[in-house]
DNA sequence: GATGAATGAGTGTTCATTCAT
DNA sequence: CATGAATGAACACTCATTCAT
């Protein structure tokens, strides 16, 4: 009765991956534009164009892909973040390669994505945040954290410096994503000058 | 037809605000706690020990609730923000008067709120900000957008210094809220020591 | 506390009597334009003035005053119907007037009503029957069963007859009320003429 | 992605078509009992043995099964009284042939329905008007108003004609299907008699 | 493995009715 | 007796999830 065993072989294989990525994909951007709890599992295979039952044969759960993209996002990031680290000299570089990284990272998952969203649009009591934004992100954090507990960071209270440092390169990094073409460089610059030497270390109004 | 309102002015209405009062309070509460979605009306009236009709003798829907909230941190918040504006010689002492301004209000606002919550039980996907944050919020960002316009701000992208300094006063603000005792002054001077000279106007850990 | 004492003696009574008449009026209206279901006993008492509690000093539910209505008009009407039975010499005679009782009823009981609804805005599953409208014209459908009975009337199926004769008169007085001037002697004429000759009793069209 | 929907033509497709029957019927008797606003989708169901949500999967809404209700009635109805309106001759063979329509149509709609419920348990405030006999009722009444301003029909008050020509067939139409057997020929003979000639058109009580 | 209909707990909201003031 | 806030059962409808095909 079923016609999978017409199936060439390998294709079944093909058909599973991609499967699973047109899922992961398409949950990005859902989620990316209703927030996870207004999304459901409906909008996002709707446009997958499969049915509402091969979901669950791929993910047990609504929550399940979101903790996929998240960890899928971190396990990607997760390394880069270490070479930068290992290869920087003091925090200073550090800083920029994480952010740097960072925002790469978010170029690259989100190329597709936010191109084709209207930019006015925004839902009400929703952030605009992928579960992959928010799960490097708190990569970025464990690592200023660290960081600052080794002495390379300023004595000040750690947790509002890492919150500073995070919240800085998060907005940032979402302005970013919004804005054609995607300038990694310039935000890069732009947020590791307000992290390094805040509005002082910016260019100037003439005086 | 009827003989005349002449109400007695006392428990009744005190009951009428105390009630209104308790599902605002209360609204606050789960609002920050599960975020607008997954807050439900009837979380809402369960922590005011009213039945579940009431909520609507208060408030039309559940969307008015979060308005309500927010429209009252705002309208609280905006004359104390102009004030300080007005008071500010320049550009650096209007960015200490709108943080202290906003640090003192959700200091204020929030005294009782957090207090009580269990601090380790976060929700997935939910951010921890009231309908008054995000309003109040708002008010700064835009104090802040029209600053930049106005020269007095540094020249670089004025929506990345927006995004910057709105994110670190925000997020620092979050973290001195979930703190016991409530640091305003501390909050206040790492944000602005923050926002102003970056990381190096940071005392430094020792050489 | 209650500032009842304070009223002039009898004015209790007169006030008593006129709220009762006034939810009455006021549920006629409601009952005519809504339908039984979707009329609410808010809409009721919001026309009224009165608080939503005093409908039920007066009324002991909304079906309650949906009966009072009824039988305050089937007992108004009753006794003019048996008069006009008794005084009419045959059958002929006693259709028309229990009609024409019928209509004045109508036109009276309704003078104030319909009169400033828009008559176009009708609602969707509503019939535009107040109560009094259907008490009444049980009443008249006994009479004309009991007749039939008697052996005044045709011979035919009782129910049948009593079934049509009773459609005629219910569905033109429901357009003699819709119309402006009401005109109760036309309405009469029209009903009396197809009850008892069909359409071959009316004008012809011309050869 | 998918491979083709060659949907087994089997139990699945029977299933959905008798479910979405199921719930048609279901909702043609409860409707007929309850009216439009008593009935609620769980009486429904509830007598389809489906669950609540299913019924969703079928219909968008309360409201919608009861259009679907009642333009399918009018969609097999209406041929039918255009086909009889070709072959009359005059209004009188119109008229007849009309009811005649009307009468088979309801009998054979609702040859299921009235027979099981329980005659005597009439619910107040209603008119055991089921969808489909509104709307194919409607399609009755354009027709005579049409047939009236061609000038086949009496040159009367066109509105009370329709009204009474309209009242006489709907509730003999009733009576008709609350009688056991259903005698369509009877039914119309006398509604045919009592539109054309009245009282007078039937037959006499001996002298 | 894909399909999509079935499920039923849960949501926001309404409303007849009660009762302290 | 008037008042109007409080009550809670009930409703229409949604949606994550299951499962027969």
């Amino acid at each position: 009765m079923s016609e999978a065993a017409v199936l060439p072989p390998g294709k079944r294989e093909l058909t599973k991956v991609a499967n699973r990525q047109a899922i992961l994909d398409a949950a990005r951007e859902v989620f990316g534009e209703l927030g996870y709890e207004t999304a459901t599992v409906r909008d996002i295979i709707r446009r997958t164009g499969l049915a509402a039952g091969t979901f669950y044969n791929y993910f047990k759960s609504k929550d399940e892909v979101y903790v996929a993209l998240a960890s899928e996002g971190a396990r990607q990031f997760a390394p880069l973040l270490k070479a930068q680290r290992a290869q920087s000299a003091d925090w200073e570089e550090f800083v920029r390669a994480a952010i740097e990284a960072y925002y790469l990272f978010l170029a690259d998952a989100h190329k597709s994505w936010l191109s084709q969203r209207p930019p006015g649009e925004i839902q009400p009591h929703v952030h605009g945040e992928t579960p992959e934004m928010a799960a490097v992100f708190n990569e970025v954090r464990e690592a200023i954290v660290e960081e600052i507990a080794r002495g390379g960071a300023p004595a000040a209270d750690p947790d509002y410096v890492a919150a500073a440092c995070i919240a800085i390169a998060r907005d940032v990094g979402e302005k970013m994503l919004a804005r054609r073409p995607i300038d990694v460089r310039g935000a890069t610059d732009f947020a590791v000058a307000m992290i390094q030497g805040g509005l002082k270390a910016l260019p100037q109004a003439e005086a």
